[in-house]
DNA sequence: ATCGTTTATCGTCGATTAACGATTAGATAA
DNA sequence: TTATCTAATCGTTAATCGACGATAAACGAT
C-alpha cells in the first residue's frame, strides 16, 4: 500500500487522493449510498431498520455497515442488544468538501 | 450476475444511488483520483503523459482510463495515433451536485 | 512497405468483494 | 436459569479488481 502524501504548502486542508479515493470506495455501493441517506434521514438508526427497508440479508447489511465505520462515514454506538448508527457528520463534510475541490486548483492530490 | 437492487415501487426523483455509487466507483481508486486531477490540471492530456507521472504500467494507466471513460467522468477522442484524454465537466459537475446532495433532505435515493 | 510511436486489448495471477446461510455473542425478559 | 432478540462473525461461493507482460492495432514518417 503506497500512502501518496507529499507535505503540502499550507493548505486549508490537507487531504490526499488516498483519502478521497477510499471513502469513494465505501460509496461505490448502491446499497451503502441508500443507507448513509436512510441514516441521515432517521437521524439515526439501528440495523434491523435498514434490514427492512433494503432487498439483502441481514448478514450483508451488516457487512456494509462495516465497510461504512471502517471508512468512518458511519458510526455504531452498542446500546444494549442493538447497535445505533449514525452518520459522522465532520466525516460526510470532509467528504463533500474533497469531491467540490476534485480536479480544481488547490486540488487534493499526492 | 445480480444487481443487489430491485426495482423499486415507484419513485419521484430518479436521480438513482446506482449513478452515484457507480462515479464513486470509479473514483474508488488514488491512481484514479489522481488522473482527474492531473487531467484537470493540464485541460487536457494523452496517455503517455500520465504513464510518466504514475508508478503503473502502461497497460495498467490505460486500463484505469478505461474504468474513467465508463463511467463518463472522462472523455477520449483519438487524435492519429494517440488519444486525447479530458474531464467531462458536465458530469464532474453532476457528481459534485450528488455528493453535496448525499444525506440531505432532497437527496439523491432509489 | 516497413519502421517507430502510441494506445488498447488479451491472458493470467493473486487479492478482494458481494452475497448468503449458519453460527455465535450480548443483553434483556420471562 | 432459559428464552428471545439483535447484531456480528464465520465459512463458502462466484464474481470482480488491480497489476503486469505480451501482443495487437492504428497512424505518421521514412
Amino acid at each position: 500500500m503506497k500512502t501518496c502524501c507529499k507535505p503540502r504548502p499550507t493548505n486549508a486542508a490537507p487531504m490526499d487522493a488516498d483519502r478521497f479515493a477510499g471513502i469513494c470506495k465505501a460509496l461505490a455501493h448502491p446499497a451503502r449510498v441508500k443507507i448513509v441517506n436512510h441514516l441521515k434521514e432517521l437521524n439515526q438508526c439501528i440495523c434491523g431498520q435498514i434490514v427492512d427497508v433494503l432487498p439483502l440479508a441481514q448478514s450483508t447489511v451488516s457487512q456494509h455497515l462495516k465497510i461504512l465505520k471502517e471508512s468512518g462515514l458511519v458510526k455504531g454506538t452498542i446500546e444494549g442488544p442493538r447497535t445505533c448508527y449514525c452518520i459522522d457528520r465532520q466525516v460526510l463534510a470532509e467528504f463533500k468538501t474533497m469531491a467540490m475541490q476534485l480536479g480544481e486548483k488547490d486540488r487534493i492530490d499526492e
